[in-house]
RNA sequence: GCCCCGGUAGCUCAGUUGGAUAGAGCAGCCGCCUCCUAAGCGGCAGGUCGGACGUUCGAAUCGUCUCCGGGGCACCA
């Protein structure tokens, strides 16, 4: 009889679709390769003529030309110098001693040293099987089976509603995500709240003063709003909800509230000074319980709000972390104490002190104010302590690239720790620049207009700003063309690849229209009828797509494979157009739908990580 | 001032970790539906890989310097 555990409120399973299976192991081509080459190094090694102390890391690539067949290898070049032997006379030597391999037809020197492979028609068809027997499993490995990957992304502080700079890292986080677990290792999406500090008195703040409001304390304009609260209607939406379920509960006359409380910047006071006075007299007023409930009521529904519209996304996180249970479980004070006794903190001025000087960073870093309030830093420095006591293999860290001063600190505190700073990847996300007809649509956060991602989700739809923010490499600045993203022509490479999933669904209706069915097997044992060198090519794309994901999730570069899934489509559109399936020859009819079928489910797998749908028909 | 990221075709970007003749997509020009969706395909044209020096068999890729653009340098979060 099974147990049920009970989870964690804010745990969950994965949602995504699973599909535990990885691709049969084939040996994968380019270890055969190497294994052939090294076999003959280690011959030429006994000879001498390669010195017997080296061993050098043997590397097959893709050929980028198919007339130099499918692989090369540059060992020979590598060679040449310690073997002193030109580099094509040490190739043929390599060539000549390698053992024969029934998936290789062809190997050739070329160039100036490389060593060429052309397979065999049955090693290239052969992925034809291999993915319609693997499905939806094709592509996925277990290379990082038994290790276990922390990502922690978005994380935006729960003041307000995310906007489009929020979207880019989570369409990232969730896109490394999702293809770190189709490589095998077992993830944990995280999103870190800010649910303690200052920002959130701020909003309690707003939100209060728009509840009195609402409770007729400013009926003739004597509570005015502060400069530094949170603006945004979505405050008024909070205050009404609080005022609909607390009455007056909460309410405070405006003189009371107002009391002494020193001048706001638009009196000519300081609007720092001002905001903290007026959260301090909320806190003093409200009392705790009451003040707390203020606050959460802000907390919960903005959060509430960010977990909708990131779930509306397709991005799902295993855990919501709060960063008040840092303080409340003990681990901000745990973190410190651990400094202080490996004396890496001092004190000056009244605060404590990081030394993070001794660890590469240009200055050092307070985690103790003045006033003892431990400081962000102190909770970050508690949270990746937390993290890797948790016994991940590897945390990742995805940030706007606005925080990259921020990683020499943290780095330095998990070192200063004992632990092992090297197990943390912060991966820097660039800024989007949003763009339409021509001209930027993003107003500065500084206005306090900016476009948020629902926003954007609504106008351009998820799966086209899902495949557009990782079309570009991380650390690249991007230009985000809305009419693109819109535009539902084959300039859109969403629509692009998601077309060519549909045309092959549509050949499918087709066969079942013209009355005739679909013999898998015939095809697989015809597929040899495939030699025209658009099938060729698909093929040969078809095979790499396992190499792809792999180089995406080990990389952390998901727009890999959004490049890889256009080519794909490009490869396929070509063929479409140049050939018939549905041609009268069975024999060829079957094969050709074998490896359209192949495609169809790679395009299907591709986008499937990147969380963009496979529409059927368009 | 110091630090991070970028600079590749008119525009937006790739470039398999140092490999062979630098590639796509837009935009421009010329073609392709009696045919499984033209939301598609083919062709032409387009480049001093910001610049200089260096490293080596070989550099868009690595190093140093330099120019331009973006961002960051809190007892804020």
């Amino acid at each position: 009889m099974a147990l049920n555990f009970a989870l964690k409120t804010d745990t969950r399973e994965i949602t995504s679709k699973t599909t535990p299976e990885t691709t049969p192991e084939t040996t994968p081509m380019k270890e055969q390769l190497t294994s052939l080459i090294q076999t003959a190094i280690d011959v030429l090694k006994n000879q001498q003529v390669i010195p017997a102390d080296l061993s050098p890391s043997i590397q097959i690539d893709r050929t980028r030309d198919a007339s130099h067949g499918d692989y090369a290898c540059n060992i020979a070049m590598m060679l040449a110098k310690p073997a002193k032997c030109k580099p094509r006379d040490l190739a043929e030597q390599i060539v000549a001693l390698m053992p024969a391999s029934d998936t290789v037809e062809k190997i050739a020197v070329a160039g100036p040293g490389f060593i060429n492979f052309t397979l065999t028609d049955a090693a290239s068809f052969a992925v034809v099987a291999t993915v319609l027997e693997a499905g939806e499993a094709y592509g996925r490995s277990s290379i990082g089976k038994n290790k276990s990957i922390q990502v922690e992304f978005v994380s935006a502080n729960p003041t307000g509603p995310l906007h489009v700079g929020h979207g880019r890292g989570a369409a990232y986080g969730a896109a490394v995500s999702d293809l770190l677990a189709a490589v095998g290792y077992k993830v944990h999406r995280e999103y870190y709240v800010n649910d303690a500090g200052r920002q959130m008195d701020i909003l309690a703040a707003s939100v209060w003063l728009r509840y009195l409001d609402l409770c007729g304390e400013n009926a003739n304009d004597e509570l005015p709003f502060p400069v530094n609260g949170y603006k945004g209607d979505y405050i008024w939406d909070i205050a009404a909800m609080l005022h609909r379920e607390n009455s007056d509960a909460f309410r405070h006359a405006a003189q009371t509230v107002l009391k002494d409380l020193p001048a706001d910047e638009s009196a000519g006071g300081d609007k720092e000074i001002y905001i903290d006075a007026l959260i301090s007299r909320a806190k003093a007023l409200l009392g705790e319980e009451a003040y707390r409930s203020v606050f959460d009521a802000g907390l919960n529904s903005i959060l509430d709000d960010i977990r909708r519209d990131l779930e509306g996304f397709g991005v799902v996180y295993e855990e919501w972390f709060s960063e008040r249970s840092l303080t409340e479980s003990g681990a901000v004070d745990r973190a410190i104490e651990r400094l202080k006794e490996s004396s890496h903190l001092y004190e000056k001025d009244g605060a404590w002190w990081f030394r993070s000087t001794d660890f590469g960073d240009e200055k050092d870093r307070v985690v103790v104010r003045d006033n003892g309030q431990t400081t962000y830093f102190a909770s970050d420095i508690a949270y990746h302590m937390q993290k890797l006591e948790r016994g991940y293999d590897r945390v990742i860290d995805v940030w706007g690239a606005d925080h990259h001063g921020y990683v020499p600190r943290v780095k330095a505190a998990l070192t200063a720790l004992g632990d092992d700073a090297s197990k943390l990847d912060v991966l820097l996300v660039q800024f989007a620049i949003l763009y339409r007809g021509g001209v930027k649509a993003q107003m500065s956060t500084r206005s306090g207009e900016f476009v948020t991602l629902r926003e954007l989700r609504e106008e351009v739809g998820d799966d086209a700003a899902r495949f557009f923010y990782v079309m570009r490499k991380c650390e690249q600045h991007m230009d985000f063309d809305l009419d693109l993203a819109k535009s539902q022509s084959s300039d859109n490479p969403v629509y692009y690849i998601q077309y060519a999933h549909a045309r092959v669904c549509s050949v499918m209706r087709q066969l079942e229209e013209k009355g005739l069915t679909h013999n898998s097997e015939n095809g697989l044992a015809n597929l040899a009828m495939l030699s025209e060198s658009h099938e060729q090519a698909l093929l040969t794309r078809l095979a790499r797509y396992p190499e792809v994901v792999e180089a995406a999730a080990l990389n952390h570069e998901p727009h890999l494979l959004a490049h890889f899934l256009r080519d794909m489509a490009n490869d396929f559109h070509t063929y479409y157009n140049a050939h018939q399936f549905l041609v009268d020859d069975v024999c060829v009819r079957d094969a050709r739908l074998c490896l359209v079928k192949a495609t169809r489910q790679v395009i299907a797998n591709g986008l499937g990580l990147l969380a963009v749908s496979v529409p059927e028909s368009m």
